[in-house]
RNA sequence: GCGGGGGUGCCCGAGCCAGGUUAAAGGGGGCGGACUCAAGAUCCGCUGGCGUUGGCCUGCCCGGGUUCGAAUCCCGGCCCCCGCACCA
């Protein structure tokens, strides 16, 4: 079992042979040792043979590995490994991913002590002495780097790991490459300022990230809300925020909170009620905000107002459930559409002393009547209503049933419902909410009844301790993905590309279309810095995006003990000369005291590698990384150096359910290692799943069933290759031609990626076929068979399990490693249907004959099979070829009798009616030569597994038997006696 | 709601685009047998129902349709998963 502690339950793995799982494991490190001994896999320019660059995205380093991440990335090294075998010169580099808030936060949390965060780094076999030092960001960097390094080498990835490297500052020259990037996209017009919403905290007057506030709050965003006017009869407007502006249309009443306090405030020279919050959220975003007073909100209750859209005259009421301290503190009242004002107006009218109390009528309440203004077909009377009956709210202080019976009221009316036409006019009325909420803000906006806004859905504390808001920031740095020219550019390459699956290039259009411009910049985090505005750090998307042409440059940049080259001398001429070609070397050699030679070099090294061919990721990633490593290539790099290729996966499920540690089907990487090993680790994975959009399904059962599958194959060739006999039968045909039909298949599907299917068919079914195969020649095989059937075997085993391939490779006497050995070639002159046909039939044939024998029950002493009459076989071939013309069956056998000489007419009749009966002895139609060697072929092997002496007779020596009459090509008459 | 992917036998899962060779590959699990002192491993068989000559019936989410023929094509419906953004 893993030593590996964890506080919550893990499930049990199924049980592993270990002693054949340690056999393998050591085999494993054997190996490793000896590629990397031999430097295998560490790839360089060369000419003479076709490159193919694949790329794995760099995964964000805060844990360890885990069979997600494996499932992918095992998929990346299998296309690596089945392109070198055929070979191409093969790139496989890999990077790790650092930029970005979660280190720096948890690092954080490590410091001050987080029981949560600790925990966490326990449950990952972190001990207690090491905890220490997770409070450094920079720690985590190195320590993950390490770790996913040794789980992917230990994994058996076929990686140059020369091109190493990590993100952000903490390495200077990937950090010099980003800024190039953002100088060049920034000079090309592609990056732009403009305002963004952030959280802010007002006491430290800084951005607050994840990483600035408790955990409680992580996650917690700026969202878009609209503020509504309400003229009061004071004088004062009655600033109500809403997330449903559309609703103000049925606006009856506006709440405030009689305990609270509110401001009085001129803002934008008008006088507002508004809540302290508010105000200061307000000031934040570009309105100016002038304090000149203090009002109860007891003092509000009972005063009018106008609905601005409506022009209703309408109370202010009180209500517990407004908060003064978030949003404007006011709201408006739809008790029609929002539960939270349906159950406090019910609050109002059930107990008249909640008014009278502040000397209100309650009278005041009898025009303050719910309004409908949204057609849900779920909802036939007023939704609040219908939603606060069915859950059991008992009052506006049932926050919880509250909350839930908003959220189903908002999203049902938003996306289904439809705006009444009485209400809403011809304009908006008869559309969906959804479609015109925008417009309606708009309008609202424009007449001056409203404003746009930010604010946070529930309240957010730094770290500091103080309370934060929404501030608009007016200097962030955008990436342009709302101009038409890049848009076009992008569309042009998703165009030329190899998407697989086919399916996913659309999403990819689609998404190029919907992206608009892309905030690129944090404060505070882990990045690299804007080039020129230093304060700002690139945001981890967005400096991911070309990377890929940093691995062709790593081996030279990472390793300046071997080049000698100065980082700090590394400039932007440099990258334009060696990713553009643009300048002249001499003058780079120069400034960055690199030589020429070696500039020269790198340029080459980059033209040599690139484009990227294949980039494998899983479907999370097309919605954001994928789209941004098409555009940015298409905005820096010349289109011969466009991408060509996007493989997609889904996610892998274990033990059929979603991976997670409370379903205790969270399994490490390194975890599987130790208790399968790397191969049949490899092999589960690639059996979970192909290429698509579904998800993957990991069985803990297949990989310890792979430990004995792949041991048991490596006896079986270790012992049997070079065995058997000289003679060579008609199954010897058949398997060959097996054996080379599923080659091509499987060639075939690796190329797809699909590597479900390259073990079905290249495995599961091959190793079905030589059991048959053996069976059928009565426990002996043929030498050279058998001979092929071992390599191609394992040469097919080799992408994915390619340890144990390279130990039965060298026990079976070959020099070259099996990872460089060459892709066999589909032997066409193998793949015989004829003989595959024939043997069908033998299949066939012995089936029918077991379950007769089984109907038969009684003794059988032998059995006779009738071989048919040649000119059955002409009939047939008859019938066969017009039915491929005509498409009718009874046409074909009509017109084919016609043909017949006269003394067979009978015969054929009877023949024709046995045809329409089994029509799929046409398929199965080979010469009468060939069924002939077939079932010759076969009669010892009949006789020995049925137990009965079994006879080929020929038709025309049984005449008298009715039983041989009926005999057909492809279905000999089966006589038991 | 929009966009995408799905719903197949005890479980997982291929097939579907290009309809027939499909009672439906392959794997897992289960059951039985051989081997063994025994367990494990391995091998063989069974794993929808009925049937004493290779057959029949039922069957791929539900309901219709097209067709000589539908798991596959068309129409309608139900259900599940993912994305809908400033971020890994």
């Amino acid at each position: 079992m893993s030593v590996i502690a964890s506080n919550n339950q893990r499930m049990k793995f199924p049980e592993v042979n270990a002693e054949r799982r340690d056999f393998l494991r050591k085999v494993e490190e054997k190996w490793q040792r000896r590629w990397e001994e031999s430097g295998l896999f560490e790839a360089d320019p060369d000419p003479s043979r076709p490159k193919f660059f694949v790329t794995f995205p760099y995964p964000y380093i805060n844990s360890f590995p885990h069979l997600g991440t494996a499932y992918t990335v095992l998929r990346v090294d299998i296309l690596a490994r089945f392109k070198r075998m055929q070979g191409f010169n093969v790139l496989f580099p890999q990077g790790w991913h650092a930029t970005g808030g979660p280190i720096v936060a948890a690092a954080l949390r490590v410091r001050e002590g987080d029981e949560k965060q600790i925990r966490i780094l326990k449950s990952i076999g972190i001990p207690d002495s090491e905890i220490p030092k997770f409070r450094d960001p920079e720690y985590w960097v190195e320590f993950f780097r390490k770790g996913f390094k040794q789980d992917f080498s230990r994994y058996g990835l076929s990686i140059d790991w020369r091109r190493e490297f990590f993100t952000t500052y903490l390495n200077p020259p990937y950090s010099k490459f980003i800024q190039w990037q953002y100088t060049v996209l920034r000079e090309k017009g592609l990056i732009t300022r403009g305002s963004h919403p952030v959280v802010w905290c007002p006491k430290e007057h800084k951005v607050v990230g994840d990483h600035d506030r408790p955990d409680e709050y992580a996650g917690i965003g700026p969202e878009r809300v609209v503020i509504i006017k309400f003229k009061g009869e004071d004088g004062l407007v009655y600033p109500c925020l809403t997330y449903r502006p559309e609703t103000v249309y049925g606006a009856v009443n506006i709440w405030v909170n009689p305990e609270s306090k509110y401001l009085v405030a001129e803002v934008d020279g008008e006088k507002w009620v508004i809540g302290e919050y508010g105000a200061r959220e307000l000031a934040d975003q570009d309105h100016s905000v002038k304090i000149v007073g203090e009002v109860k909100g007891s003092e509000l209750v009972g005063r009018f107002a106008r609905n601005p859209v409506t022009g209703w005259r309408i109370p202010v009421l009180p209500a517990y459930f407004v908060q003064a301290d978030a949003g404007t503190g006011i709201v408006m009242s739809v008790p029609a559409h929002a539960p939270y004002d349906f159950a406090g107006l019910e609050d109002l009218k059930k107990d008249p002393y909640l008014l009278e109390k502040f000397g209100l009528d309650p009278a005041i309440l009898d025009a303050v009547r719910p309004v409908k203004l949204i057609d849900v077909e779920e909802y036939g009377g007023l939704p609040a209503e219908e939603v606060v009956r069915r859950l059991g709210v008992t009052s506006q202080f049932d926050r919880e049933k509250l909350e839930e019976a908003t959220k189903e009221v908002y999203s049902k009316e938003f996306y289904k419902g439809v705006l009444k036409p009485e209400v809403f006019g011809e304009r908006w009325g008869g559309r969906k909410v959804f479609e015109v909420k925008e417009d309606v803000v708009e309008n609202l906006v424009s007449r001056g009844i409203a404003l746009r806004h930010y604010t946070l859905p529930s309240p957010v504390y730094c770290r500091c301790g103080a309370r934060t808001h929404v501030k608009l920031v007016k200097d962030q740095w955008f990436l342009r993905y709302s101009d038409p020219e890049w848009k076009r550019r992008a569309h042009e390459c998703i165009d030329r590309m190899r998407f697989v699956p086919e399916e996913v290039r659309q999403e990819f259009h689609r998404l190029v279309d919907w992206y608009e411009d892309w905030a690129c910049t944090h404060e505070r985090e882990l990045g690299t810095p804007l080039p020129w505005d230093e304060r700002w750090v690139l945001e981890s998307l967005s400096d991911s995006t070309i990377y890929m042409a940093y691995y062709t440059l790593a081996k030279y940049l990472q390793h300046p003990e071997k080049y000698g080259i100065d980082w700090s001398k590394l400039n932007n001429e440099f990258f334009d000369y060696v990713l553009l070609g643009k300048g002249d070397p001499g003058s780079v050699a120069e400034r960055t005291g690199i030589p020429k030679e070696l500039l020269e070099e790198m340029r080459k090294e980059f033209l040599y590698w690139y484009p990227v061919d294949m980039r494998v990721s899983g479907k999370d990633l097309i919605g954001n990384h994928l789209v941004f490593f098409i555009m940015h290539h298409v905005a820096i790099f010349p289109e011969e150096h466009w991408p060509r290729g996007i493989g997609v996966n889904g996610w892998v499920l274990v033990a059929g359910k979603k991976m997670s540690k409370s379903a205790g089907n969270f399994i490490l990487l390194r975890e599987a290692l130790e208790y399968w090993g790397a191969d049949a680790t490899r092999f589960a994975e690639a059996y979970a799943g192909n290429s698509g959009l579904d998800d993957g399904n990991f069985e803990p059962e297949v990989a310890s069933k792979a430990v004995d599958l792949l041991y048991e194959w490596y006896e079986f060739a270790v012992n049997n290759y070079g065995k058997g006999d000289e003679n060579r039968r008609f199954v010897d045909d058949w398997f060959e031609s097996v054996l080379y039909r599923t080659l091509e298949k499987v060639t075939k599907e690796y190329e797809e990626l699909n590597t479900k299917n390259v073990l079905v068919e290249g495995f599961f079914n091959l190793q079905n076929a030589y059991r048959w195969y053996v069976k059928r020649r009565g426990g002996t095989a043929n030498k050279e068979v058998l001979k092929k059937f071992v390599e191609i075997q394992t040469l097919i085993l080799a992408p994915i399990t390619p340890h144990i391939a390279e130990e039965i490779w060298e026990a079976t006497g070959h020099k070259e490693f099996i990872s460089r050995t060459s892709w066999p070639a589909v032997d066409k002159s193998k793949i015989k249907d004829e003989v595959e046909k024939a043997e069908s039939i033998v299949v066939k044939l012995y089936e029918d004959i077991q379950e007769v024998l089984k109907l038969k029950k009684s003794g059988v002493e032998r059995i006779t099979i009738v071989a048919p009459s040649k000119w059955k076989y002409g009939f047939l071939e008859g019938v066969k070829r017009r039915y491929s013309t005509y498409g009718k069956l009874s046409q074909a056998i009509s017109e084919t009798i016609k043909e017949v000489e006269p003394s067979l007419k009978p015969a054929a009749g009877q023949l024709a009616s046995l045809i329409q009966k089994n029509p799929e002895v046409l398929d199965l139609l080979v010469s009468p030569e060939a069924e002939q060697k077939a079932l010759s072929d076969a009669l010892e092997f009949l006789k020995d597994s049925l137990g009965v002496p079994v006879e080929l007779v020929a038709e025309e020596e049984l005449r008298e038997n009715p039983r041989a009459r009926t005999t057909l090509p492809g279905r000999p008459s089966i006589i038991l006696s």
